[in-house]
DNA sequence: CGATCTTACGGGATTCGTAAACATA
DNA sequence: TATGTTTACGAATCCCGTAAGATCG
C-alpha cells in the first residue's frame, strides 16, 4: 500500500539480486546482516510481493523479483546519472549561464569574453542576450539573466557589480577628417561637424546627447540609424562623424576611418559585471566573472 | 557529500519548486511547513548548494535548483513508471511467464491454452519452450520455466502438480487396416504389426517400448523418425502403425487415418501443470493454470 | 555441525509537529 | 502589521547492530 521505497532499499535489494546472498550484500553494502534482511523486507510490503525465495542454502529471485530487478537497473543508472550530473554542476564543471550585455559590450567585450571562457569551460552552455543596459537590469531583476555586462551608473543596492574596465568614448572620422590632426578633442570641438547616431535610447546614446547639447543647445544629430555598421559606412562615405565607445572597435571594420578619444568630463564609463545580490549566484558565475577580469587586463584595448 | 537523497525530499523539493511557497508546498504534501524546511535543507546539504532563494515574501529557485528540477522531473516520471508496471505485475494485469510442454501436449494442448489464455490475457508475454519432460523438469529446477505441461509420474515432492486431464494412448493406422475394424485394441493387438516411432526417448516413447516388450520380447521398431509429422505420413502410406497420445492428434493431418484407443493397463497418463514447490509463483501462474483446466474441460479431446 | 537467514531487543539517531522567533513588504 | 520562513525543542518513530533462534545441507 505504501508508495515509501527508498534509494537505499533499491540499492539494497540490487545488491542481494546480484550476489543471491544477503550476508555477501549487507557485506558489500556496509550494514549488518541483519538490517538489509529488515531493508528487502519492507520493501517487499511496500511492493506487495515477495522478491526472493529465501532456503536456507539459496536465494534466488522470484519472478517479481526479476521484473523488478530488470526496472530497477536503469533507474538506478539514471539516479546515479542525476547525481554526476548535479556534482558537475555545483563544482561547476558544466551547466548553464545566461548573460547580457549592453550593445557596445555586445559589439567586442562580450564575445572576446565568451569565447576566452569557451577555451577554459568547454562544457558550459551560455545563453547570450544583447539588449540596451536598461533591458539587461531588467532581466537580471526578473531572473531571466545571470550576469549582465553593462555600463555602471547609479546601480541600486540590489545590484551586485564588479568593475572591469573604463570603456572611453572616441569620436570616429574618416582618417583625412579635420580632426584627426587633434591628438585628443573635446565635446567643444565636436559640435561644427553633423553627428550620425544609432537610433536606440542606449546609455552612449544619452551620453552624447547630454554633453552636446550642453556645448550646442539645440543639438540634433544629422542621420540616425539603426546598427553601429552603417553608422561606420556612413563616417567612411563622408556623411558625418560619430562617438562610439573603445571597446566596440576592436571588432568592426575601420578601412579608411580613425578616431581620437575625447578627453574632458564624461568621457568614460565604468563597464561592470552585475548580478543580483540577493540572489544565490550560479556555480558558474564566479568563473565567469573571473574571465572578465583576466580579458579586460590582458587586452590593450580594454585599458 | 553524503548521496542519500529520498524520494519523499525529490517529491518536496518538485512541489516547492512548482508552487514556489513552503506553506502551499507543505500543505499540498501533508506534512508541516518546519517539516518542509528541514527536508529541503537536508536535500541542499546533500546536494551541496542552495536550491531556493528564499525571502520573506518570495521564494525562487536557484540556477542549481532549476537545473535540478529539469533533472528530477524525467526521473519522477520514471519512478512512477516503475511504481505503476510493479503493481500491474503483481496485480497479474499484465506480465511475462515462461512455459514448458512435453513433445505431445506442445502439439496440441499447450497452443490451445496459449491461444484461450492470451485472449483474456492479452498484455502477457509468454515464452515457450518444447522439449522432453525430464528436460522441461530440468528447466523448471534451473528456474528457467514457471511452469510446465507434461505427463506425471514419479514426481517427487518438490514438485508441486496440479491434474489436468487424461491422455489416452491410441493406435494410429490406415483407414483399411485390419486393426481398424476392433472398437478398442490391447497392446498385445499391436505386436503383429511394424512399429514406427519416434526417435527422441519421450515418455511415451518408454512407455510404448515396456508395454510392447512385455507382449514381444525382443520388440524392435520397424522405422524411427523424429517429427510426429513424419510418423503419421508413413502410417498414412502402409509402412506401419504407431502409438500416440490422443490430445497430439487434435492438430494433426489426419487424412486417409484413422485411430482406435488401447485397452488394458497403461494405457494413458496424467497431464499435469508443474512448477516448483518451493519457489514464490509468478503472480499470473493462477490464472493460467486455471485456463489449463478450463481448455481441458471444455474441449472434448481431452476428456 | 556449519552456514545462512530471521526474529528479538535495546540504544541512538532521525524526524515530525507545536510554538516561538525572525524577517520583510 | 501581516505574511511566510526559520529556529527551538520535546516526543514519537525509525533504524541499526548485537545476540539469540531457526532451518537446511
Amino acid at each position: 500500500m505504501s508508495s515509501n521505497a527508498t534509494f537505499k532499499q533499491i540499492e539494497l535489494f540490487l545488491a542481494v539480486a546480484q550476489t543471491l546472498s544477503f550476508s555477501k550484500a549487507a557485506e558489500m553494502s556496509h550494514i549488518s546482516q541483519p538490517a538489509l534482511s529488515m531493508n528487502i523486507r519492507k520493501l517487499e510490503d511496500s511492493i506487495g510481493a515477495k522478491l526472493f525465495d529465501r532456503h536456507t542454502r539459496n536465494v534466488s529471485l522470484t519472478a517479481v523479483g526479476r521484473e523488478f530487478q530488470d526496472m530497477c537497473l536503469p533507474l538506478r543508472d539514471k539516479i546515479q546519472q542525476v547525481h554526476l550530473n548535479i556534482r558537475e554542476f555545483v563544482h561547476a564543471k558544466k551547466g548553464k549561464l545566461v548573460v547580457a550585455a549592453s550593445p557596445s559590450i555586445a559589439a567586442g567585450f562580450a564575445p572576446q569574453v565568451i569565447a576566452h571562457y569557451l577555451t577554459s569551460h568547454p562544457e558550459v552552455e551560455i545563453k547570450f542576450y544583447d539588449e540596451l543596459a536598461d533591458v539587461c537590469i531588467d532581466l537580471l531583476r526578473k531572473g531571466k539573466v545571470d550576469v549582465a555586462l553593462i555600463p555602471t551608473e547609479g546601480l541600486t543596492q540590489e545590484l551586485n557589480q564588479i568593475d572591469l574596465f573604463f570603456d572611453y568614448f572616441v569620436v570616429v572620422m574618416p582618417e583625412d577628417h579635420p580632426l584627426a590632426c587633434k591628438a585628443e578633442v573635446n565635446w567643444g570641438d565636436l559640435r561644427e561637424y553633423p553627428h550620425i547616431q544609432i537610433r536606440s535610447p542606449s546609455t552612449l546614446r544619452k551620453t552624447v546627447d547630454g554633453q552636446m547639447s550642453a556645448v550646442l543647445p539645440d543639438f540634433r544629430p544629422a542621420y540616425e540609424v539603426g546598427l553601429a555598421v552603417t553608422l561606420l559606412s556612413m563616417i567612411r562615405t563622408g556623411l558625418g562623424i560619430g562617438v562610439l565607445s573603445h571597446s566596440s572597435l576592436g571588432q568592426a571594420n575601420m578601412t579608411n576611418l580613425t578616431f581620437r578619444r575625447i578627453a574632458g568630463h564624461s568621457t568614460y564609463r565604468s563597464i561592470s559585471a552585475v548580478s543580483m545580490n540577493d540572489r544565490t549566484p550560479p556555480p558558474l558565475l564566479d568563473s565567469f566573472v573571473q574571465a572578465c577580469q583576466a580579458v579586460s587586463r590582458s587586452t590593450s584595448e580594454f585599458q
